[in-house]
RNA sequence: GGGUCUAUAGCUCAGUUGGAUAGAGCAACAGCCUUCUAAGCUGUGGGUCGGAGGUUCGAGUCCUCCUAGGCUCGCCA
């Protein structure tokens, strides 16, 4: 809130340094008992031509009557240390937290700007693996936190329902498909008869060229290898539209590769115009020595388009359609050079949009001892996988609800069990950073102790079932006036205050980094705190009755910074579980 | 071979433009349910931050070299 700014402005008129320069400055100690907020002094005594311990000593002395706010301020070494005025500082975060509601981490630094966001993007015609549940889990979270920094926002699933890829499915068909099968489980079939390709192309590598032959009838618009093409594509959509509404995830756009093949034309012309086009090895390629990047093909030597060739088209429809300040690419990090490649030729060709595009990468799911391959149909559905997990976390529940004695209806159990087992999976994806690769475990998918969702969810649970008790007593939290407020101070509920503060700004550094895990731990350390405050401090059995009355504002200030923030990547709370 | 990323506790990972005694979770061990949900809490042990130099008042963080590994390198996406 205000506390550090006050800190700021007196150190910036102390020194005659920018507001800015300083804030970048001042840091939270690493032990709370040296401080709540820190400056090193080491950064002025170049500036003020004295050794930092001096100064940290002349400033504490002046700061301890004129820094409004503080308890203290106290000089350690180089540093000088600021304590906080506890009381004000609770009452004045769980304040503007109940204030703020549900618009918690809200901003407006996007405000009049716009970010395209292409995620999922899953290939037609073949299994929504457990590899999908990346792109979809990360670039669903991006998209909350840009909307929530005021950015507007478009979300893009570039359908991988175009290419050579086609072209064998086609074939495959024809050799192996069967209609009823196909009707029945749609992605099942395709992906046998895909597989089944693979398998037989190693044998005959002919069936490749009929594959290209296919491909390229398909791009020239032949009526027969359109329709099967449309058939696959509208099974699979139907198919992949159950995860999505699962999981909550939404779509402004379904504009796939295919939508660009009419506008490669644009991008043969305006490459042709800058004079960038060259013909090598019977290709066309756009040479990036410049770059120290290897060339970047346009057209095969067959004349058909390549998924560079449709991307270039995508950043120049999206650019004309959105205007976007950002266009976000969610795709994995082994498609970095592929997005090195793309940026680099429309700049050359003198696009602007060029530098607004980002490609965010993430990192690999894989076995301990293999990787992910739809070609060889060793994969696990995402189906599956939130399946399992939505299944034990349903026994959880109703062994626990005979424990406990409740009386949770089996409805309610499996609504519970769904929102809990899908945030498990959720959590599992964003709980790191997103470049790293993800060794898949059920074990370690399904641990739901710990840094896990079901962890902060019941969390939740228990914060809201003690509010709904006080409520039935009658007590009202919101009604809640400053000098009530001010009799919180003890460690936990400052610790708790400082986890509230920090919120927006993990909003903001999550959004701004393409990292969602920031926002993801600063929750989970919200809940850790509270689970410790809830140990220790009987909070319905305070006797003193302001006290109680703060307690429980707290308490639903905890709770909306849990709600909203695990809203805000993609997981929903539960009031009881 | 070129490009690129990674290497931090037994395991999985944080560590915010270089700052104070490198932190979590899991696992291990020892405790806590007649008291607001034990998917919880408390405590203990556990580290040459891959290695070697360098820059700096100060390096897990920046630079160079080395080692190991991942991904990638023109007609798949």
């Amino acid at each position: 809130m205000d506390f550090r700014k006050h800190i700021a402005d007196w150190l910036s008129q102390e020194t005659g340094l920018a507001n800015e320069q300083i804030d970048a400055w001042i840091e939270i100690p690493p032990q709370p008992e040296l401080g709540d907020f820190a400056f090193p002094c080491f950064r002025l005594a170049k500036h003020l031509r004295r050794p930092p311990a001096q100064i940290a000593r002349e400033m504490a002395e002046k700061a301890a009557t004129s820094v409004a706010l503080m308890e203290s301020v106290r000089a350690v070494q180089g540093y000088l240390n600021f304590f906080v005025d506890r009381a004000s500082y609770i009452a004045t975060t769980v304040r503007a937290v109940l204030t703020a509601g549900d618009d918690l981490g809200a901003q407006t630094t996007g405000n009049g700007k716009t970010v395209v966001v292409e995620y999922s993007s899953p290939n037609i015609a073949k299994p929504f693996h457990v590899g999908h549940a990346f792109t979809t889990i990360l670039g669903h979270a991006l998209y909350r936190l840009y909307e929530r920094i005021g950015y507007r926002t478009v979300r893009v699933n570039h359908l991988g329902d175009y290419g050579t890829q086609f072209g064998k499915l086609i074939v495959a068909y024809r050799l192996w498909g069967n209609e009823t099968a196909v009707e029945a489980d749609p992605i099942k079939e395709l992906l046998r008869i895909y597989v089944r390709f693979h398998e037989e192309a190693e044998k005959n590598p002919e069936l490749e060229n009929q594959a290209r032959e296919a491909f390229r009838h398909l791009e020239a618009g032949s009526a027969e290898e359109k329709a099967l093409w449309q058939k696959f594509r509208d099974l699979s959509l139907l198919s992949f539209a159950a995860v999505y509404e699962r999981l909550g995830v939404e779509f402004d756009s379904y504009l796939g590769e295919s939508f660009y093949s009419d506008r490669i034309p644009q991008v043969i012309s305006l490459l042709r115009q800058k004079n960038l086009l060259i013909e090598s090895e019977g290709a066309q390629v756009v040479m990036l020595d410049e770059y120290g990047l290897p060339p970047c093909i346009i057209l095969k030597s067959d004349g058909t388009t390549i998924y560079a060739s449709r991307d270039i088209a995508a950043v120049l429809y999206r650019w004309e359609q959105y205007h976007f300040d950002k266009n976000i690419y969610v795709v994995g990090t082994p498609q970095s050079l592929h997005f090195r490649q793309v940026f680099a030729v429309l700049e050359k060709a003198g696009v602007t949009a060029a530098k607004h595009c980002v490609h965010v990468g993430f990192g690999l799911v894989k076995f301990s001892d293999r990787k992910l391959s739809t070609r060889s149909g060793d994969i696990i559905f995402l189906s599956e996988l939130l399946q399992e997990s939505v299944d034990k976390t349903r026994e959880i529940i109703r062994e626990n609800a005979r424990l406990r004695n409740t009386d949770m209806s089996a409805v309610e159990i499996d609504q519970v069990a769904e929102k809990i087992g899908l945030g498990a999976v959720v959590y599992t994806f964003l709980k790191n950073g997103r470049e790293r690769d993800i060794v898949f475990s059920w074990e370690e998918m399904l641990d739901f102790d710990g840094d896990s969702a079901p962890y902060v969810q019941y969390t939740y649970a228990r914060a809201r079932s003690i509010l709904r008790r006080a409520e039935g007593d009658g007590i009202k939290a919101e009604s809640c006036s400053e000098d009530i407020l001010k009799r919180l101070g003890s460690d936990d509920e400052f610790a708790l205050a400082k986890l509230l503060d920090g919120f927006s700004q993990a909003v903001t550094r999550a959004a701004n980094l393409y990292e969602p895990y920031i926002l993801v731990r600063q929750v989970t350390a919200l809940a850790r705190a509270f689970n410790k405050y809830y140990n220790h401090e009987p909070i319905l059995k305070t006797e003193d009755q302001n006290l109680r009355q703060a307690r429980l504002a707290l308490l639903q200030a905890v709770c909306l910074a849990i709600k909203t923030g695990l809203d805000l990547v993609g997981i929903s709370v539960v009031e009881r579980m």
